[in-house]
Order: C-alpha cells, then structure tokens, then sequence
DNA sequence: TTTGGCACTCTACCCTCAAGAGTGCCAAAT
DNA sequence: ATTTGGCACTCTTGAGGGTAGAGTGCCAAA
C-alpha cells in the first residue's frame, strides 16, 4: 500500500527544493501559502499540503509541531544534494577575485591560513584547510654546523625543500673537515631516497659496521623520524568560527561550547577531516551524518586539495545544517583548486 | 558634610570584602540579609544596609534596581584589588603539581602552549601567553648548502640557536667552496654581533666594496632583516576560552561573538598585552579600564615572564570581572616564574 | 486531481497577579 | 551615637489565562 517509489513525482521534487531553499534564507519552518506564493507552479495552498504530507511520509520533511510549517529532515537534504542539487559554476570574475585574495601571500602556511580566511569570508561560515601532508618525503641533503665545542646543528633537507634543523651534543669534539666528512658520506649514499629507507638503511648499516660516525647517524635518523613523524601528526587551520553564532539555531551556549571545543581540541575534527581526504572529490556531511554530536546541526563541505595529482590535505566549510549547499559547494571546489595551484607554484 | 575620608572604616573595609567573595561564586546581587549571615560580625541587616548606602554614596557597589542586592563596580574591584586584597602564596605541593604539569614538554613552542593551558585549567577561565621575545639577537653562525645548481639554501642561527631557513637562486653557479668561501668571509666578520648591526655593517660594506659576494650577502641582510622582523612580529597562543562560556554573566550572544573576534583577530589583544609588558608585575585590567570594549565585562590578570632579568613575554588570564582575585593572582605569577624558569632550562 | 472550507491545534505574546526579595527610613533601644 | 526592629514601598520573577495568528488535516465539491 505504502507505495515507496525511489524516484518521488517531479513536482514534489520542486517542492522540496523551494523548501529548502526558502528554510536556507530564514530558518523558519515553510509553510503551505508561502510555498504556494514561493513555488513558480499554480497550486492552492491545499495541494501543497497534499504533497508535503507525501514528503513528511518519505521523512524528507517533518513538522517541529502541529501548527508550524515543514522545516527539512537530514535524510531531506540528503536527497536534495544527491540528486535535485544543480551546482552552478562560479563565473570567470569571482574565480578571478579568490585567486588574487588567495596569492596576496608567498609563503605556504600563510597560504593555508589565507584559503582558510577565504572560506570563511565568502561563505559567512567558519572555513577549514588541513596542513598539506607529503606522504613520499625523499631525502635530498643533510649538512652539519659546528656551533660550539661539542654541540652541532643538523640540517635536513627534504624533497619539497622543507628543512628541519636539530642541535645534537657529541661526546668527542668534532673539527668542520669531520663533519663535512660525514655529511659527505651520508648525502653520497641517501640523496634521492625516500626518508623511510633512509631510515631502515641507517639502522642496518649501524647494526652490521661499527661506523665512526655514529653520533651523526644516529642523528639523521632521528631527524628521518621527526620528519616522517611530523607529517603524519595533522594539524588544520580554522577562520571565522565566530560567523557561526549568527546562526539561530545555533545561539545556544550548550551546543556553541561543544562546537567550539570540538574545533579547539583538534582531534576528533582532525578524524573527521582525515576521513574526507580519502573519499574522492567533495564530501558533504549533513547533520548528525558525521556522527560526531559537536556537529548535530551543522553540516560540513570538504574538497581535497592536490598538487600534481597527490593529494596533500583537505578543506571546507562548517555551518548549520540550512546552508545553501548549491552555493558553497562550487565556493569550496574551487578554492581547492585554487589552494593546490597555488601550492604548486611555489613548490 | 559630606567627608570623603580616603580610608573607609575597617568595618566598611570587611562588609565590602565579604561582598566581592560572595559576588565572585554565584554571580547574584547579595541582599543585606544575607551579608548579615555571611560576614563574622554580629550585625543586623539593618546595620548593614546603612553600611552599603555608604559604600554606595564611594562608588563601590551598586544596585541593579531598587531591590535587588548590591554588586561591586568596578571602581570597588580597584579599590579592593590595591588596598584589600591579601594574596595567599600558594602551598609548595601546588607549585610542584604546576612545575610537573608544565615541564612534561621540552620544545619552547609547546611549552608556551602548555603554560596557557595550565593558566586555563587550574582557573578555569582563558588563558593567554605571548609568544617569547628575544630584543638583543646576535648573530652566532651562517652557512650555505647547495641544493640544485643555481639553488641555494642558506642557514642563519642567531645567539638563542634559533635558526632560519632561506632559499635562494643565484644567477651564476655556485660551487660549495666558492659558498664556504662566502659563509667563512661573513661568520669571521659577523660572529657575536648584533644581527642588527650585522644589518648596518652589511648594508655600508655593500656601499663601499663591490663584493664578489654580493648575492650572499644580500641574503645575510634580509634574513637579518627577517629575524628581527619576526621577534617584532608577536603572536600568543590562548586556551580555555569556551570556559568563559559557562559564566551567565558572558551568556550573551553580542558580548561572545565580541571575545571571541578580539581573540582571534589578535591585533587588540595584541595591543593590550603589550602594555601589560611594560608595567612591572602583575598587571590588571578590571571591566572597561582596559578601554577594548570587548573587555567590558571582563577582567584581565598578567605577569611578565623573563629568563635572566630580561623579559620576553606576558602571561595571563581572561575571565568575568567577578573572578576570585586573590586565587587568580598569584597563580598567575606562579605560573609566570615558572615558564620563565623552564626557558631558562631549555636554552 | 485540485480546491475551498472548516474545525482544530499549537505557539507567541500580552496581561495580570501574587510571592518574594530587598530597600530606605523612622523611631525606639542600647 | 549606634544599632535595631518595624514598616511601607519597589521591583523582579514566575505562574496562569486569554487571544491572535499561523498552519494543519480532512472532507466534500469542482
């Protein structure tokens, strides 16, 4: 009897959208005459009600109570984005603009931070961008400094020309034709490697020779680890969480407080964030979707972002459930795009 | 008639003690009667209703509405804080729990991380701690390593074993010796100077000799120029702020959104701890004296931190002006001495 | 299938009222 | 000269009640 067709009627399908669309701008439940007035079809108010109670049947809608109008379910905006959603490009201009706000700055961290500031401004949200994360780390050079008598500055440089520096203490003083020596031996052997097997070699080659230089070496391996090491431990960088107390449904101090530690804390976000990076192209979590509690009314928008077809990180968009996804999510496509030719550039 | 003797009797002096505590726990007007019952003196409420009506007519409290109890102004904090105010030391296991606490860490970085932390979680309220600030940076030691033919990577490590990275491209190719002739030439020359007088030096020996070096050289000056550009260039690292979320008082949407976009915009705040660093000791900002509004109905307590005499940076804590004053206080110059003494250890 | 009509329900808002807390002041007590 | 009890007064808070408005569901007619 209960006939659950998949594919709902066309015009209800219209319906749903115009609900959306007009719960996106105000927030407040849509009923029956306004979606009639809102709605381009000439229907009386009754019909509309006709097909809302179909919709509140498939629980794409639902009532806050018996006399409000239909505000959207999570499972409504679910079907919305997976199949009534028509994504329109942004024009040439607005690309134009965020790619000038976006390359104000050279350097990569305050690019990250300037996509993230991008994000945020654009869509009134609050805007995310995980660090970029180089998952093959090749080793390019290592180099030792003598500061003073028996401490030492090590230098490592890796593939992308990042450099990590450490101090280490030698137990015997160590002249600078020493050190070059060592620096020599080590670049000759690793240069072009990537950090793991560097990494796996030294331990084997200090296994089987007693090398001479075995404070150096160990040395290079820790700074190996540190590297490897540090691009795993994630961090992102957030803009604009404030915007979201604009929201309505979101002025409560409860949920604000848990969204903000959420955000603060870092780490279930970081699972979150980590999750989206392997699904491709953009996700969309709806509500509860993420199953996070921090993030019951909102909804997030993530794009990876890449450079020459590696992905690097991932960044997006948070804001209440009622965001006006037709928007943000080409705002968020692009600004991955964006981000990652940016990122390539000065690489 | 009116005799606006500067010292209020010593009783006066109690009743308005005993007011602020209450105040501070539960944030409500405090009535006559139950001052009564609250303060150690054997008094009616009638008595000490006559003793409000004075300590009003100074400014010190005030009522809400007509019958409502009174609540301190922030003219009362100040004089309470200058004159009344008695600050137990803490109890040495305490300053054992913070030390522990703070010294898990060993990187200054995360050490000033931790210092913020442990400000918010013992208070719980917001913390804050700026970033160190070295003035005197001395040039220790610069080096020069190739990377690809006409690519450079140039390693400059200041008196503190701070260390920059910079790379550079040079027009012509560069063999390592002719770079080791480079870095000899300016670590002989430069070697325990001020990097802003390296600066100088540099910049008047460019004028005068056409260098061979030119291109390095012009390195050195601008990472000089960055170092301290970056010294100048202060941040601080803040934690708890949703703390401030549980106080009714900052319960207000406007007031929230206000604190927040101080804290993450960071130029007023920036400002502000700037001139707590010049004050010597604690400072405190009480309500709207700090003149950020964002402030208003805050408080701010801070302590310089310094290794060796020299101070490098502000500490402090943000909450509700009703915060317990003398329990702040001297956790916060606890945790300053501290900080400063772990630095001091790491360097 | 669509529509107008109608009874019904629920919220939001306003008004009123009473309880409670606290005050200021005065005259009596210490 | 201070302290105190008493008293009238003020103001907030919360509960109760009533109404306007928005919106629904359903039915019978178009």
């Amino acid at each position: 009897m209960n006939q659950t067709t998949p594919d709902l009627n066309e015009r209800a399908q219209q319906m749903l959208r115009v609900l959306i669309d007009r719960y996106a701008r105000d927030g407040q439940p849509v009923g029956s005459r306004t979606l009639a007035r809102e709605a381009g079809l000439k229907l009386s108010p009754a019909t509309i009600r006709n097909v809302m109670a179909d919709l509140e049947e498939l629980g794409f809608v639902r009532s806050p109570h018996t006399s409000a109008g239909r505000v959207p379910t999570v499972q409504g905006y679910r079907f919305f984005v997976d199949t009534l959603l028509t994504i329109q490009q942004l024009d040439r201009r607005a690309v134009e603009r965020m790619r000038l706000e976006l390359n104000v700055t050279a350097e990569p961290k305050s690019l990250i931070e300037s996509a993230s500031g991008l994000l945020s401004g654009i869509t009134r949200m609050a805007g995310v961008v995980t660090l970029p994360k180089h998952s093959h780390t090749l080793f390019k050079r290592v180099e030792f400094m003598p500061l003073t008598d028996n401490r030492v500055l090590a230098v490592l440089v890796t593939g992308d020309d990042e450099v990590q520096n450490r101090i280490l203490t030698t137990k015997k003083k160590c002249s600078p034709a020493q050190l070059q020596q060592a620096s020599n031996y080590l670049n000759e052997l690793f240069t072009g490697k990537e950090l793991a097997e560097v990494r796996a070699m030294l331990l084997k080659e200090m296994h089987e020779t007693r090398s001479t230089m075995n404070s150096m070496m160990v040395t290079a391996m820790q700074m190996a680890d540190q590297v490897l090491e540090k691009n795993r431990n994630e961090d992102f960088i957030m803009a604009g969480q404030t915007n979201l107390m604009e929201f309505q449904e979101l002025c409560d101090i409860e949920k604000l407080r848990k969204l903000f530690d959420a955000f603060n804390q870092k780490r279930d976000m970081l699972h979150l964030l980590d999750q989206c990076i392997h699904g491709e192209g953009i996700q969309i979590f709806i509500g509860d979707e993420s199953g996070y509690r921090m993030l019951d009314e909102c909804s997030m928008v993530t794009a990876p972002y890449s450079v020459n077809d590696q992905v690097l990180g991932v960044l997006g968009v948070i804001g209440p459930t009622r965001m006006a996804y037709d928007r943000v999510i080409p705002i968020v496509d692009t600004t991955a795009r964006l981000l990652g030719a940016a990122l390539n550039h000065k690489e």
